[in-house]
DNA sequence: TTTATAGTTCGACAACTTTGAAAGTGTCTG
DNA sequence: CAGACACTTTCAAAGTTGTCGAACTATAAA
């Protein structure tokens, strides 16, 4: 495995070891998942992704950017709301480092 | 997703998410890979996982157990050698994690 | 313009992580 | 047995992370 991609995937799994980030990435994935399987993105409020998490908004806005640093999620505005998305490529890659087991 | 699943994959992809201990991991599971598609288990002994690491013998062996720790993988002495094997199960646990993207 | 909502930035701090030096254990080989 | 080998344990230093309070910006609604 190239030094690069050792690089990107140890800031995935990173990104994804802290209990709170990772309940808001599988909320996110939760209801993107209908949309991501048939090839579509699908937007969801980030006030809407925070149902199960018990942290201040400094601590949430901190998780966000750290998902969006490793690539997993995109955002972008929308008037007061921040809008996130599953980035479908590092959804890909973490997929297919695992093999397909008998 | 359960509070108990949450806890097992925060610990694996803590474990994951540090460069020496994924270089460890990716090292045994390319070796493991023919394998594990086939359905059997593949031992390796750690000393020769250590290929691409420059770090000493504590620091190995501390990452070894974070590694087993996290049930990505497991160990039993042979002799002078430590012997790691793949979980397959996590591996399966991992993998269905992540959609099938079109 | 005032108020409310949604999120961000900054600064701080306790808790945790990574690492290696030194010393230790168990096993094989001559 | 003596030495080498493969790993482990303990300890401590240096660095990183998760979290929050306080203050801030941007947008919308009244």
């Amino acid at each position: 495995m190239s030094n690069e991609q050792t690089k990107r995937l140890t800031k995935a799994f990173k990104a994804l070891s802290n209990p709170n980030r990772l309940q808001l990435f599988m909320n996110l994935l939760a209801e993107s998942r209908l949309d991501l399987v048939a090839g579509r993105v699908h937007d969801c409020f980030l006030s809407g992704l925070l149902r199960n998490l018990k942290i201040g908004a400094p601590t949430v806005s901190h998780h966000v950017k750290e998902l969006e640093n490793a690539e997993l999620i995109t955002t972008h505005r929308d008037g007061k709301h921040l809008v996130c998305s599953i980035n479908p490529d590092m959804i890909r890659q973490l997929k297919t480092l695992f093999p397909d087991i008998a």
